[in-house]
DNA sequence: CAGTATCCGGTGCGATACTG
DNA sequence: CAGTATCGCACCGGATACTG
């Protein structure tokens, strides 16, 4: 039986890397050349280097070249429409640090909305507008066809804890 | 000078490991012991037995015995609190991937609000109520103190050589 | 069933060095 | 600055075997 292939599994494929999602964390930051991204992840070039392709192959990353008055073209960074949209997976990511893992005197960073300077988070939300707590009670996931018998088979998923 | 330590990574190093986040996705289905979670992963029997410790020592899950009558005692896989708040992330994953990965026919899982059946998905909201775009367009990461040089200083090389 | 133990081949990773 | 080249090692995945 092979095993489940889920839209998490694809998506890991392609940020699942042990650097991939913090040199994100940079490029959303604004940081987008090599060095700087290399010193505030602490990735090895190489790795960076395969990264930062990788992230380009995979629609994730533009690679964009810029010149400098009196200096020879370099490249930057940039997040794609796709790319900007894995937003939400870093901001859930961080949420969970900010809630379980925080070192002394946290969080280093803030979301704010531009608009009204509230605070930003992600949040469960369902087409009717309500929002779900962050634990995921109330949420029943619905298998549909072709993976039937193997997705929701054992026990209550909401429910139980 | 050292890397920036923040929550994304922190949580990266609780969740980061190469089949944690598939492991998470089948106990958050309800598949809670070892060998369909095997099955369902694909992750070989070694390393999925390191997963669940390291998972289990990160507070993320709880090992619990359960004995069926006339059985000895087995045990059973279960989020804790904590590993309950890491639904959002693979809801965030697994959105990507729908929107940007899908294979033919897809998605074959969906997420409704057992309270009024509509669909859920994650958003980035403010505390003022307003919902923003995946993009994080509208999104301000304020860096915090400590932190301060190195925060969203965009891509000026400003300091040494 | 639910693991642990061992071997083995591939590769991701880290450190260092080199280049345009 | 922005990479490429190289090397050794640790870890990962696959297979197989053993245990309570």
């Amino acid at each position: 039986m092979p095993p489940r292939i889920c839209s998490v599994a694809r998506t890991l494929e392609v940020v699942g890397e042990r650097w991939s999602l913090l040199v994100l964390r940079e490029v959303f930051l604004g940081v987008r050349r090599f060095d700087p991204i290399r010193e505030a992840t602490g990735a090895p070039r190489a790795v960076l280097a395969e990264r930062l392709r990788d992230l380009v192959a995979a629609g994730v990353l533009d690679r964009r070249e810029y010149r400098e008055p009196g200096t020879r073209v370099r490249h930057e960074y940039h997040l794609t429409p796709a790319g900007r949209e894995l937003q939400p997976v870093l901001t859930a990511l961080m949420q969970w640090g900010d809630r379980h893992l925080a070192g002394p005197g946290q969080p280093p960073l803030e979301l704010r909305h531009a608009d009204c300077g509230g605070r930003v988070r992600t949040a469960l939300v369902c087409e009717e507008g309500h929002t779900l707590p962050d634990t995921g009670t109330g949420l029943r996931p619905v298998p549909r066809a072709g993976d039937r018998d193997r997705a929701t088979r054992d026990s209550a998923p909401a429910g139980g804890s």
